[in-house]
DNA sequence: AGCACGCCGACT
DNA sequence: GTCGGCGTGCTC
């Protein structure tokens, strides 16, 4: 609080601010700033607001201006939170951008943007104001439970009070106490995540004398062999790393708590609890191993870094194992020699320790990862560091484009091509690899695309020049492309050769490496165990009762999922439609691969890796281990696979139907299937061994399977790309579809016609629809689909979305389109 | 997104 | 006669 005189230097200007919220809400709203906080009200800091009647949120301020809005009376604001902005205004900037390209609102990408530990305005703390005397006979009820508690704990968050009150409301009466100047309303940042422990082990001293420890051993073997057990895997353990943590400890000796405990009270071991990052590793850095570029590598490198004198973007088109990476560290390096920042992005499944880890010995302390494995505190970690620009280098999946980074230099764009970069769920439906380039734009910042298989859009832009293409075609180290067999399902159907759904020729393969030691990975693109339970005799299926979809068969919780929308139910055993019993499976999933080749192989150590298996945090992390470590001799699993694994000893690669890919009812689905083939194939034979790839099909002619077979990318894209042309789809023509969805099918018939002729009306043939999607039906709503092709030169785009918000909006206030929600889509996958 | 105001069914 | 269902409209 200002003392009155104070105030009276202040210049008693009337502020507003103009600030984002967090919701879905089509525009900014205006508060007033209380004048004792003229001078704190900086664009970028949060501020608490009310919003409606009793909610209490944090909001971003946008803007600042002295004019009062004409139409009402605004409200103050309540708190700013920061001493600093937490936004940049360059953000603010980029967040408009998005909002405005992707058709959505800024408070949308508010919240995809903030770590919600920056915006959670239910963990606000409370806590009473001591500077005030206050009668507690004139406070209700609540109230004076609320002061009550605060009075033997001292702070309580907003979720403390709504448990204390059994009630969600409390923001009234939060305000109100505030309000009476009873309590006080804070939420320091940097005390909200609090540094993680860890417990190291380290040997006591008097052990460093073999003869000492040899003794203490003898007598540990005989008392306490788990303790002995525990002791050997120390040593072990503290001769490969400098520090031993107690977890590892546990995990590695198979010892369990009570034996360290034990050893700890016996004074063999100290433990030590050290603070660490929560990012996972601690500061003492090995040097860095030096690499040398191959000629290849420093050819592209030379031609990339001349790109970069002329053109923004530049795709690094190199083949699997091309070692693109050592190019990417080669230009961060040298980025970070001129004190500029850089963000390397990845597809979120290719963030393994495995790149970390590489990338951390080159660059050490100053890189940040980024991603959505980490918790809410550690992200708010990295967002702060990035914010103090104590990262150089953030390496990041897709959200990692919202850090407030201040001086970009380069962004890197790994696996250009992956559908992943692109976020469908909830708004904003963006693409990371497309804002980069924008967000590059704004820190004057180059980007660098990388993979081994464009994207059609990207490469079309290479070869039209509008980007820098180098191309790179050698793998590194002389590594030989793995030898690709077509085998025909049909053809060993006919001939009886088949085991379940394994072609002679690639159980042959397999047990080969298994005999050579050696690994394989199998490919199915779809999880579960089986995708459908059917009649035999009435051929019924069972159904989501919430989605148009069929129901999957899972054998672990032995029940039918939905993928969509997560119900499950009991699998029936009796058709519920005509009461027989004749119920069978069809199709097959990884899980149902994993079950047979167990039958099969029942000495081969299987692990499937999908969906299911990789949901928790670690657990990805988890199977990657084991197969680095060779536990898993056979890996299953569905495009997860084919992303960023590289492992030496997996020489046998199976693909066990390449149809459910290439028969996708999508413009793509042929680029999709060269792209998953050629990563998948790509696993094999890495470092000094040609692998083996098996492709299985019912259709071994298949052009794009013999455009996989001879590596010819420049085919499939010159075939496809006509194909392209005259369908009038991208990169020729832009896309913006728009969902619309209804709970009644047939208010969503209508209404989706009546918008779709609405849209007709400005654009005319550019408007296709509407259509039923494949799954015309998710959570109990109706979908239909409008799609909208936009010549890529001619109108432009900027105003044709301006002009689809207006029609939109000019529709949502029909009073027909009541319970309609409409979604557009920017550049759908 | 929440929350209130508002108009139609099964209950003290 | 009310309690309460969720439909729709507004929030600075």
């Amino acid at each position: 609080m200002l003392e009155f005189a104070e105030v009276q230097l202040h210049n008693r200007k009337t502020l507003f601010v103009e600030v984002i919220l967090p919701l879905a809400i089509s525009r900014n709203y205006t508060y007033r700033v209380p004048f004792e906080m003229n001078d704190a009200a900086v664009v970028g800091k949060r501020v608490v607001v009310q919003f409606g009647k009793s909610k209490l949120y944090t909001a971003i301020i946008a803007a600042i201006s002295e004019h009062a809005p004409e139409k009402y009376e605004a409200k103050y604001i309540i708190e700013i939170l920061d001493d600093a902005p937490v936004v940049t205004q360059r953000q603010l900037q980029f967040w408009h951008w998005l909002a405005e390209y992707y058709m959505c609102n800024e408070g949308e990408v508010m919240n995809a943007a903030l770590p919600s530990a920056l915006k959670l305005a239910s963990e606000t703390k409370v806590m009473l104001n001591r500077e005030f005397e206050y009668d507690k006979t004139q406070l209700n009820d609540k109230e004076y439970l609320i002061t009550e508690a605060l009075d033997i704990q001292p702070e309580l968050t907003v979720s403390d009070i709504v448990k204390l009150l059994g009630q969600k409301t409390v923001m009234p009466i939060l305000k109100s106490l505030f309000e009476k100047n009873i309590i006080t309303i804070s939420e320091e940042v940097s005390e909200r995540y609090k540094p993680r422990k860890k417990t190291y082990i380290t040997l006591n001293p008097v052990y460093h004398n073999s003869d000492n420890r040899k003794e203490l051993f003898e007598i540990l073997e005989k008392r306490a062999p788990k303790q002995a057990d525990a002791l050997l895997t120390y040593l072990k353990l503290s001769r490969q790393q400098k520090a031993v943590a107690k977890n590892e400890l546990i995990e590695e000796s198979g010892a369990g708590e009570s034996s360290i405990k034990s050893l700890i009270e016996k004074e063999v071991f100290f433990a030590e609890h050290k603070t660490i990052s929560r990012l996972g590793y601690e500061e003492d850095d090995e040097a860095i191993s030096n690499f040398t570029l191959s000629e290849a590598q420093q050819l592209a490198l030379g031609e990339a870094q001349q790109y970069f004198e002329k053109k923004d973007v530049v795709l690094l088109h190199g083949v699997t194992a091309s070692g693109k990476t050592q190019i990417y560290i080669k230009l961060i390096e040298e980025m970070i020699a001129t004190g500029r920042q850089v963000l390397y992005l990845l597809p979120e499944i290719a963030l393994t320790t495995h790149i970390i880890e590489r990338l951390r010995i080159y660059f050490g302390g100053t890189i940040g990862v980024y991603h959505s494995r980490f918790n809410d505190n550690e992200r708010v970690e990295v967002w702060q560091k990035v914010l103090r620009n104590e990262y150089k280098v953030v390496l990041g999946a897709r959200s990692s484009v919202f850090l407030p980074f201040h001086d970009l230099g380069l962004i890197i764009v790994d696996e250009e091509h992956e559908t992943s970069y692109k976020q469908y769920d909830p708004a904003p439906r963006y693409n990371a690899r497309d804002t980069a380039i924008y967000l590059a734009n704004m820190h004057s910042g180059k980007v660098l695309l990388g993979s081994a298989t464009p994207s059609f859009e990207t490469y079309y832009n290479a070869r039209t020049h509008k980007y820098g293409l180098v191309e790179l075609t050698e793998r590194y180290g002389g590594v030989q492309l793995p030898l690709v067999e077509v085998v025909s399902i049909s053809k060993e159907l006919k001939q009886k050769t088949m085991q379940s759904h394994f072609t002679s020729v690639l159980m042959a393969d397999m047990q080969l490496a298994l005999e050579n030691k050696e690994q394989v990975i199998l490919f199915q693109n779809r999880r579960g165990y089986a995708p459908v339970l059917m009649c035999r005799v009435c051929a019924y299926t069972p159904k989501c009762i919430n989605c148009d979809v069929s129901l999957t068969y899972h054998k672990h919780t032995t029940k039918l999922h939905c993928h969509y929308c997560g119900y499950k139910e009991d699998t029936p055993s009796v058709c519920p439609a005509c009461g027989s019993t004749h119920l069978e499976y069809k199709g097959f999933g990884t899980e149902k691969v994993e079950d047979e080749l167990s039958v099969l192989m029942p000495d081969v150590r299987l692990a499937r890796m999908d969906l299911d298996t990789t949901r928790s945090r670690n657990s990805l992390q988890t199977i990657l281990n084991n197969l680095e470590e060779k536990k898993i001799d056979i890996l299953i699993g569905t495009q997860m696979v084919a992303k960023g694994l590289d492992f030496a000893d997996v020489t046998v690669i199976g693909i066990i139907n390449a149809d459910s890919l290439l028969k996708y009812p999508d413009y793509r689905a042929n680029e999709r299937s060269f792209q998953m083939l050629a990563q998948v194939s790509g696993r094999a034979g890495r470092r000094g061994k040609q692998g083996k790839v098996v492709i299985q099909t019912y259709d071994p002619g298949h052009r794009v399977i013999k455009q996989v077979i001879e590596n010819d990318y420049a085919d499939l894209y010159f075939t496809e790309m006509e194909e392209r042309k005259s369908f009038k789809y991208p990169p020729f023509y832009r896309i913006i579809s728009v969902d619309v969805k209804h709970k009644n099918p047939e208010i969503l018939y209508n209404q989706a016609e009546y918008l779709t002729n609405e849209l007709r009306k400005h654009f005319g043939d550019r408007v296709i629809g509407p259509e039923a999607p494949l799954i015309n039906r998710i959570r109990n709503y109706y979908i239909k689909t409008i799609m909208l092709k936009f010549e890529r030169d001619s109108i432009s785009v900027v105003k044709a979305k301006a002009l689809m918000r207006d029609v939109i909006t000019q529709f949502q206030t029909t009073k027909l389109s009541k319970g309609c929600i409409v979604q557009p889509d920017v550049d759908p996958y």
